[in-house]
DNA sequence: GGCAGAAATGCAATCGATTGCATTTCTGGC
DNA sequence: GCCAGAAATGCAATCGATTGCATTTCTGCC
């Protein structure tokens, strides 16, 4: 019932564990014969090294912890499953927390985490307080933010340029001639979303469009909120010929909520989603979108970090990777016709 | 740098490191004015307590293992966030591994669970063979199969009724009229694509329908692979007027292909879907398909799992636990009009 | 104040692999 | 066959928390 230990092998064997446990760690250092005979032994056996005992004397766990906000977002899974291909060569194994946007549940899982000895971090925040995080950086673990930052120093940060995203939406919705303008923006506390609306607004207002208040709804970044916000905008008196969405939860909601008004993209609304999700595609028309290479967003988290652990603890200055996004058009955008905007 | 330890403490406060311990796992065990005294010791110092050690020492690591096929697929990201809710309060941290529907990377992934002695696992089995499961199962880790099952022993097991979904897939689309219909099937290795394509045959016969070989095309749960197989029914000579789609993910690829082809969906092409993603009700038509309730799934595999690992090992009798699918009748599917069966 | 019994604390072994150092075994050259 | 040096192996401490058992410190009561 109780696997084998390497001292069970080492009595099988008539050696001692320290050669046992060479001849799988270094095998150059055992003699070849030994090391058959061994082997050998272990396929009978079917022993397999107590990775906690290891962890325990090696200090050093090989394992990275993983804080995402929501594993159901098609952008954070994919996320994931880069970071699992990039650390899983380098034998790091992988643990997940889903903080579900919620700051005290990545508190939570920071500390189990933390217990746990992971060997790091890769981070993208909901929120909440720096403290125990600054305790974690400052006792060595490296941590990684990714899609948003919070501000903590010493951190390596993978993002996309939000403000630039936001810009580029604006700027197409202009030069389709659209002037009455709005936008699902996400929560104000997250990097990501203010500067997605930032770079949004600043395109607008070097347009000489100013946005009436009631044209910003302000999302949680959740599917429900963009279905409400779109309701809002769309039951404005003054309701906007186009808007832009955050991200691609709200986009979905918004996009709900549009059609169950029998508002008809793009002829009575154009509209820009964010994160390219598998389903933009699937939509008819198929989605405009913000896009960006989101499994190498992952990847590049994953590299920072491995290159943090396998370095010698150089305290190399913290790195900031931003990448650009592009604007896919698709169908859901089309120009502004007078006479729409006129209709109500 | 180096975390404090017990041992640490146990100086600064002149007591024995079994005093401190007892005072953090059970605190009725010390004298109140002492706990006191190291609680506050614990704050200033910042101490947390080492869990690689503890788990070596308790043999249990509190950890379960989760490997899923596709961690982007939006079923499995609902399946790892309500297991993750499920396990949370009872202190268990969640590993998780995208085996990418490879049996070669599964295999990897249970041989690093193993090593690190996670106390429990979940899995979606994505094939390959079974010898090392059994081991891992004999040797004591609980194994909980969800999704998918593998034909290992011992294990308990979470299911959609397969057979029924294939089937009510298939009633639906012969009330509706129509007699040529086709499907996307699931890879056959796989249970659930088994059944359900077994559920779908053994419907139409029953209404003596007999389905055509090339009616059936065989996917690998991807969406490359439902973008094919649409194609290629639709470049049939003798076109379905309607198909079933086993999954999410060839449904999208399928939806994808068939705007390409400008197929219209209802008028030309009758459509049911599975898993009833998030996106489902995005699409123009809504997309009729069936539905689980697929956080269940995820809460009820790891409670399995918790019973497991919580009751004494009682050699319980291992269960079969099967969700009752059901069809959402959404625009996707529409009555057989005579003139258009006729058209090519 | 003394004593029995309970409560609190301390001691030391333990979990299983790793590793610095000591010891044994090989190897080749004479 | 012997010896120096290299190669292989063994010994024992170590990682940090837990826990059975031993010891000390409290209680309450006479």
């Amino acid at each position: 019932m109780r696997p084998p230990t390497l001292l069970d092998l080492a009595k099988e064997l008539n050696l001692s564990t320290s050669t046992i446990s060479r001849a799988l760690t270094r095998p150059g250092v055992v003699r070849p014969a030994t090391r058959e005979r061994i082997l050998a032994a272990i396929e009978k056996i079917g022993f397999s090294p107590n990775g906690v005992a290891r962890s325990l004397r090696k200090r050093e766990t090989k394992t990275i912890g993983i804080i995402v906000p929501d594993i159901t977002n098609w952008f954070f899974g994919v996320i994931v499953r880069a970071i699992s291909g990039a650390v899983g060569p380098h034998a790091y194994m992988m643990v997940v927390f889903d903080a579900n946007e919620d700051p005290e549940a990545e508190a939570k899982a920071l500390q189990s985490l933390r217990e746990r000895q992971v060997s790091g971090i890769i981070r993208c925040p909901v929120g909440g307080e720096n403290k125990s995080w600054e305790a974690a950086i400052a006792s060595g673990t490296p941590v990684i933010e990714l899609d948003r930052c919070s501000g903590l120093r010493n951190v390596d940060t993978v993002l996309i340029d939000d403000d630039q995203a936001g810009r580029i939406a604006a700027e197409c919705l202009i030069a389709l001639g659209h002037r009455r303008i709005g936008t699902i923006a996400g929560p104000q506390h997250l990097s990501n979303a203010r500067g997605r609306l930032r770079g949004f607004l600043k395109a607008l207002s070097k347009a000489s469009i100013t946005l009436a208040p009631e044209l910003i709804e302000y999302g949680d970044f959740r599917e429900s909120s963009g279905y409400i916000g779109a309701e809002r905008l769309m039951s404005l008196r003054a309701r906007p010929t186009a808007i832009f969405i955050a991200n691609s939860e709200m986009t979905g909601g918004a996009i709900a909520a549009i059609r169950e008004l029998k508002i008809r993209i793009p002829k009575d609304l154009s509209l820009i989603g964010f994160d390219d999700a598998r389903w933009a595609r699937y939509l008819d028309p198929p989605l405009t979108t913000i896009s960006h290479p989101t499994p190498e967003l992952g990847r590049c988290a994953a590299e920072l970090l491995l290159d943090r652990l396998t370095k010698v603890k150089s305290h190399r200055k913290s790195r900031v990777i931003k990448f650009e996004p592009e604007l896919i058009v698709r169908g859901s955008t089309a120009p502004l016709r007078i006479t729409k905007q006129s209709r109500r």
